[in-house]
RNA sequence: GGGACGGUAGCUCAGCUGGUAGAGCAAGGCCCUUUUAAGGCUUUGGUCCUGGGUUCGAGUCCCAGCCGUCCCA
């Protein structure tokens, strides 16, 4: 990306450039703007053409070049900036020979006006220009000024190229912004503190995933980035910091498509004293809270299709879903293993020889019952066995009280009533340790200090994951993840 | 991992059953003092993703690979 893509536009702006260098300061950094343009559009959007002739408002604007438009001896250019573009007029009556050099510079550089502010013969208003400096050459063409960037590569390998030329891209990183301040401000309201929990683990826990690895030189260990914070969040609460979260990266070694990405953003939150039915409320806060803010509507397109987020959402246990969704499953016998075993063979479904009947029932949900809860709706109920962090339920023990929530058949939260039983976790524990070397990969890991913790007593609690990007992709109607993502994951370039 | 589709000028895209590589925008030159996808005239610009193969001849057909998009597991 070096020499070899040079072109003979590239070549003709360097010259420009070097013409430049050779009068001086080619890139000066004393020009300071009094005004943005959009604000300048809202301020005076009401101002007649008579009124802004006698005002002599002298404004100093700056900002990327967008359009050029010269007629001779009077020339017009959009200058771009944060908050919108503005019309600057230049004469050469007024210029003199600032306005031959204007003749030569680019599309895409940056320019700054001084002038006074005026109403063109169409209304527009503009900066007439009194001063015009150029602030930085671009070397580079911008994309097509009428398509932008298509190339979808283009758009996610050069992102500052897209955000240059696509409005619509810069609005969803505007509002992945918006949301995650408006999560931040509601649970700083509920007196939850934000904390960071290291990402460097010498165990990954909290997750069934596989992590990175890496090595820490100096201490000669092998360290893991995390896949999910959820273990040192909850020691926080042993510590007495009854209400925590944290908003930060988490790191799974996996496959990447259009829901994910080996980095991806994770809220985390837990609450002494509360349990999951707490946690379900605390998410539909959210995402009303998001479409209120957002929207000012519950009811939201994504892709297409409406979804209406007033609360409550719709509960539903996996079991019930299991039964509505296969066609003549018998709802006796969903913790028959045998039985559950020659449902998944009829449907396709394959299946570990170690997995119990739990686990079964959630490779049936994935395979069938999470495609039918369109609608917002906490599926809960969830077996033990797939849930090895989460209390068990106190009337059946098969199951834990833990939630995922689901729209439109795709997972966006999931929570529970955290195990707080050291003895309980313990046992979990070991459980997945068989299974890891029964070569389950996601498996955990046993974390002694993580149970030396819990003997100290863990507060009753309830807990809760959101993947931010998903949930930015929902509100930002896009359909990939790497839509709301600034630098998405690619191959390397050759 | 499997399948479908795509990669041609800086950008957006055409290019038919194989026969000299095209347009618009951008860029260079000329004209133009209220335009806004400004306009008019004109010129330049190509590793047709890469490497093999078939053929008198390949952007086009075949094989392999690279990169991307989507779908499935």
């Amino acid at each position: 990306m070096t020499d070899n893509d040079e072109n003979h536009l590239i070549a003709e702006r360097r010259a420009k450039l070097q013409k430049l260098r050779e009068r001086g300061v080619a890139f000066p950094n004393d020009f300071r703007r009094t005004a943005l343009a959009g604000r300048l559009l809202e301020e005076h959007a009401d101002a007649s053409a008579e009124v802004l002739e006698g005002a002599r408002l002298k404004v100093a604007v700056a900002g990327r070049m967008r359009a050029k438009r010269i007629m001779g001896k009077a020339s017009f250019i959009n200058l771009e900036d944060v908050s919108g573009t503005i019309q600057v007029f230049l004469q050469q009556a007024t210029l003199g020979e600032v306005y031959e050099d204007f003749r030569t510079w680019d599309v895409g550089d940056i320019v700054a006006a001084e002038g006074s502010l005026f109403r063109t013969r169409t209304g527009e208003l503009s900066v007439r220009a009194a001063g015009l400096r150029l602030l930085t050459k671009s070397l580079r063409p911008l994309p097509d000024k009428w398509h932008g960037v298509a190339d979808t590569e283009l758009r996610y390998r050069q992102r500052y190229v897209d955000l240059i030329v696509n409005e619509h891209s810069r609005k969803v990183f505007a509002t992945r912004s918006k949301i995650v301040r408006q999560l931040r401000e509601m649970l700083d309201a509920r007196d939850f503190l934000e904390v960071e929990t290291p990402m460097l683990q010498a165990i990954p826990g909290g997750a069934a995933a596989r992590p990175f690895k890496t090595h820490h030189n100096a201490l000669d260990l092998d360290m893991y980035l995390r896949i999910a914070p959820e273990l040192y969040l909850k020691r926080l609460t042993v510590g007495g910091l009854e209400r925590v979260y944290e908003i930060n990266r988490n790191f799974r070694n996996e496959g990447v498509s259009t829901q994910h990405n080996p980095e991806f953003t994770m809220l985390e939150l837990y609450q002494a004293y509360g349990d999951y039915h707490d946690i379900m409320q605390i998410v539909e806060d959210m995402f009303q809270g998001i479409a209120d803010k957002l929207h000012g509507s519950r009811l939201i397109d994504y892709q297409g299709r409406e979804y209406n987020l007033s609360r409550p959402f719709a509960r539903l246990t996996i079991e019930q879903i299991l039964c509505a969704s296969i066609v003549d499953l018998d709802g006796a016998r969903l913790r028959d293993v045998a039985y559950l075993r020659g449902v998944c063979d009829q449907m396709k479904v394959p299946f570990k020889s170690g997995d119990g009947a739990g686990k079964l029932q959630i490779e049936l949900f994935e395979r069938s019952g999470e495609a039918t809860l369109i609608q917002p709706t906490f599926a809960y109920a969830y077996p033990a066995e797939v849930s090895p962090l989460s209390r068990s339920n106190d009337a059946d023990p098969f199951l834990t009280d833990r939630f995922e929530l689901f729209i439109g058949g795709r997972e966006y939260a999931n929570g529970f009533s955290e195990l707080n039983d050291a003895e309980d976790q313990a046992r979990r524990f070991r459980q997945q340790v068989e299974r890891k070397d029964a070569g389950d990969e996601e498996a955990m890991y046993y974390d002694a200090d993580y149970i030396r913790a819990l003997e100290y007593g863990m507060p009753p609690a309830g807990g809760l994951g959101v993947g931010i990007d998903r949930l930015v992709m929902f509100f930002t109607n896009s359909a990939s993840i790497r839509d709301v993502l600034l630098f998405p994951h690619l191959r390397p370039e050759t």
